[in-house]
DNA sequence: GTCTATATTCTGATAGAC
DNA sequence: GTCTATCAGAATATAGAC
């Protein structure tokens, strides 16, 4: 099923909005700084597109969507293993530059949340797909008897509003080994809270 | 000890611009935005700010103060009533518009952090400055006995993960009661972590 | 210190040729 | 589909009067 060329070009478009806004940040992102990126002329943007904000919207839509693909759900055997390669994913221990750039790019966006509804209203059924899909898998696991019997509702707020901190810690501050700390940490909780063995100190 | 008028205007200049920021977000604030709040003339704040961009580097350092006072010790009988009043400081459960507007606006400046290196050496720290304070409670709980004896690093870098996340799903998304669940959810990590007493569950 | 007026550059967006 | 040329308006910033 190959492509149509309007939404190769579409793509292309997308990649170079990502792109801009990995480079200089959402607040100074320009149709000439996407032209750029592009190689191509800065009206054909308008030919694919309605207008910049259309643009944003659309790259918001287009990131989410890869977000979502990247963390599709691979069969394991217990609901830990399940857990900690999500978690793996959300939260990527390598100094990948692209997955930086992904996950910068997301913060970037996010934030326009704050004063743009359209952007809080994809941001929050994101969330709510990403909760819910936390929520199944430590269900299972307090099911089959691998987790501690816990209000999964709140260890799953919890984790979520750790790897979101995370994330913010990583992108927005210097401290030295903040990534591997943080991780530490938040393994630190489950190893308490949710897995079972009385490792406890 | 009066200020001088300089220095009053300079303040109301930086009124202005949380105003703006928090009106419309760091991305779309402009000087003519600030200039409406401020009730003034435009170039009035030529004379007393270079340019735009130097308007928004005082901001931020003009928050940050503000923000630490805040969160100035107050001398507490235990290390659980310190670290709570902080908690409570840091993450307030009111509806407070104005608290709201203070953590958005931080949360725009914190994001500008991602590609602009002075404001992330800010936010770095303050940072290690919040973190510092949290390690000193938790050392002190744990000293005294009223804390378990954990590894302290771990568990404020886990707090302050949780904070930071707090703030980010309360200001970009709109789920049901995200506030007091992601609240609740730190609550239950100090009571099983941190916390003597067995109401583990 | 504060204003009005203006210079200048840049922005998003469109028209029209190919 | 893609380009060049161009528009109208907004942006930051400055000059100079009071």
């Amino acid at each position: 099923m190959p492509e149509d060329s309007e939404q190769q070009t579409r793509d292309a478009i997308m990649k170079a909005a990502f792109n801009a806004v990995a480079m200089n940040g959402y607040s100074q992102v320009s149709i000439t700084d996407i032209t750029e990126e592009f190689g191509k002329s800065r009206s054909l943007l308008y030919y694919h597109y309605d207008s910049k904000d259309d643009i944003l919207v659309s790259l918001l839509e287009y990131v989410l969507i890869e977000l979502m693909a990247e963390l599709e759900n691979e069969s394991t055997e217990t609901a830990r293993e399940e857990l900690e390669l999500l978690l793996e994913k959300l939260l990527p221990s390598s100094n990948d530059a692209s997955e930086r750039e992904m996950y910068a790019v997301i913060l970037e966006l996010r934030v326009q949340a704050v004063t743009n509804e359209s952007f809080r209203e994809q941001f929050t059924a994101v969330d709510q797909q990403l909760f819910e899909r936390i929520d199944d898998i430590v269900q299972r696991g307090i099911e089959n008897g691998e987790f501690q019997p816990v209000d999964s509702n709140l260890v799953c707020e919890h984790i979520f509003a750790s790897l979101n901190g995370a994330h913010m810690n990583k992108l927005t501050t210097s401290r030295d080994g903040i990534t591997e700390r943080t991780k530490a940490s938040l393994y630190d909780y489950l190893n308490h809270r949710l897995y079972r063995g009385d490792e406890n100190t």
